[in-house]
DNA sequence: GATGAATGAGCGTTCATTCAT
DNA sequence: TATGAATGAACGCTCATTCAT
């Protein structure tokens, strides 16, 4: 027997189970919307019965806000556990990361129309998740500015601007872009950060240009 | 005796009310969401009985698809419309004209979601709207960069990560971001302007840099 | 200007509109049922206004009630008029009749099933002339029973009979029973009087036959 | 323990419920006719909810389409197990059969309205049993003439004599006609036996009379 | 008198949630 | 604990009737 083990069998079936149901009910949710999506699908996804739907989420709702609590927490997690030797290679690997996760998980966008609806969700997904990691941004870009690697730019816009772009992206995603399906998410997060780094501007001959 | 008039009293007023419920769905759809808004609700909001709102619209759909019909033109009619002297005026303006759009009619993003969700919204708004719009934006890219006013960028993806900034914006609007409803549409456009212009990198000392 | 005349021309307007009316209402009721009947159908039919229609009719019953009284007095007024010189000749004339006019005006089989929803219907179409021709039909049985001319069967069955085949007949017309639709009401008329005269079964050789 | 039990109690239950609805529906519809009849009170007549209703039939015109199959499916079994040892047996054992039954059960008027409306309730009625009796009561008349039993008549119209008739007494019941409803199911059947085989016309003095 | 837009009660149907098994 | 039948409130929509023009 293993002392370490602080999880016993039935435990770690229950939370099996409830990853499963949660899973079925972000893609019952995504290919329906919210309010079209029946508990009914939701079980038959996750292949359930209705009555054990209810034993492991109080609500149709419940099951809401735990993928919206699940998408923010992995977002914050995902997004500050980022290490990065540059500006340029922090701001690539933060698109890149992003890019790829909103190609296969849609929950953005839905959560997004959510978090307009529901105090809930807009408590976990703007002010936990949204708002931390636009204050994260503008702490950066208040650093690199310190540190002479940005131009002297309103913070608060230079990270909305960005984190925007990120979530209008996904939204192309969701929207089936042809042209942005595509493309790879890492020669898309280059070719994004140039822009942002050095602009669309034509340089005067001889100038140093940036990155790609 | 006014023998010009080409619309008669009742024409008239068939029209106006037309609108008035149409702008009412706006509201309650933006309110409630599209699922959850009550055709009782948006009867009673345009002052109406809910009979008189089937005189008008089939269907509480085809109440959605009629502001998508009429937002989608409008947007494309309003930014194709725009005269510019300048990449960064073009820029700047239609920037400022779609944030002091989204700020008080907060239609987009209900319609970037149901898209998703309903072919015939995502013909009207993707397809009439927006996939016009990022071809106009290519195609603008391309000619500057061709007349030297912009670096050779992929136009595709500088288009997309434009466009996606606005709706990034409007998502933010959307939410209700504090920092951004504080600043002016036009302060907002000149900086936004000035990033996807210039660059966020600091330049070598004695460099000219852009507006602002 | 002709004195005699004792209905003006807008009476003669009004009493045609009201025909029409009438008459539209009978299609409809028949093609759609009565319930499924819209007044914008009927009125759409008679080429007036919704509101014209409750200028001449009350209500939709109304109309139903119309048609009721109008196919009622109409069925009885033509069933006495009647004039034949024998038993057979009486017989084949009712029955030619009542085919013909069921062949091409459904009604018998709306108003009878009205008749069990709606008493006002019940009380013009079963009492006023249902019952009626059930009791002449047996005046005429006994009348002939006493002048030998048919044997001494149960008069309220045989009455019954006759007028319930008469009715089944309508009911396959309404169902556009292909057999029945190929045969002349004429033949069918002789047909049937034969059956009810002679009876089914074989005679004895010899035995005189009757008509047909 | 039963093991020969091939059902289960739910299964039981399930097939219980089921009837209880369907006779529910059937005498709502005889009541307030198919369209004015609510599934609200169809749900309280069976003494379930009305979201249970929809558990066992998708549609308030699946509970109409199921009472036409019953009744249909029983009507054609019934008639066609008949055994009878004469002509005038036969005839009588199925006219009281069916007296006994549209006594009880006013189902058919309520059909023959509806298959004139609703093509499916045509297929399942008229075709699949009317349509089924009749071409079988035309087979037994041109037995029984084959067989010297009845004269040579036009089977076609002897048939529909026949089954129009029973309609139309049925028709009399529905619409609660007292003469009828006075007399017995079997007395009735052999009076309109007798009229049918021996016919209404006098016999010559010393003719051999037929049954009753 | 004729019109047809406006009305709102009432319908069939759905589905989140409960609970007996 | 798992099930899925039962529930009933609430929805989108229809249509007989009214009434201002």
């Amino acid at each position: 027997m293993t002392v370490e083990r602080t999880t016993t069998r039935r435990e770690r079936r229950v939370a099996a189970r409830q990853k499963r149901i949660l899973e079925a009910a972000g893609a019952v949710f995504i290919e329906k919307g919210y309010e079209r999506a029946t508990t009914r699908e939701i079980a038959d996804a996750a292949d359930v019965s209705e009555g054990t739907l209810y034993n492991y989420f109080a609500s149709k709702r419940d099951l809401l806000i735990g993928l919206c609590q699940a998408f923010s927490e992995e977002t914050v997690q995902t997004i500050l556990s980022i290490q990065a030797e540059s500006t340029e290679d922090l701001l690539t690997q933060v698109l890149a990361n992003r890019f790829q996760h909103v190609r296969s998980h849609q929950l953005l966008t839905l959560i997004l129309h959510q978090s307009h609806l529901d105090p809930e969700v807009h408590h976990y997904f703007v002010e936990q998740a949204l708002a931390r990691m636009i204050s994260e941004a503008e702490r950066q870009i208040q650093a690199m500015t310190a540190g002479g690697a940005t131009r002297p730019v309103n913070p608060a816009i230079a990270a909305r601007t960005l984190i925007g772009a990120v979530m209008g992206f996904a939204i192309l995603f969701y929207l089936k872009d042809k042209a942005i399906e595509a493309i790879s998410s890492e020669a898309l997060a280059s070719a994004v950060t140039d822009i942002f780094l050095n602009g669309l501007r034509a340089r005067p001959t001889g100038e140093r240009e940036g990155a790609q």
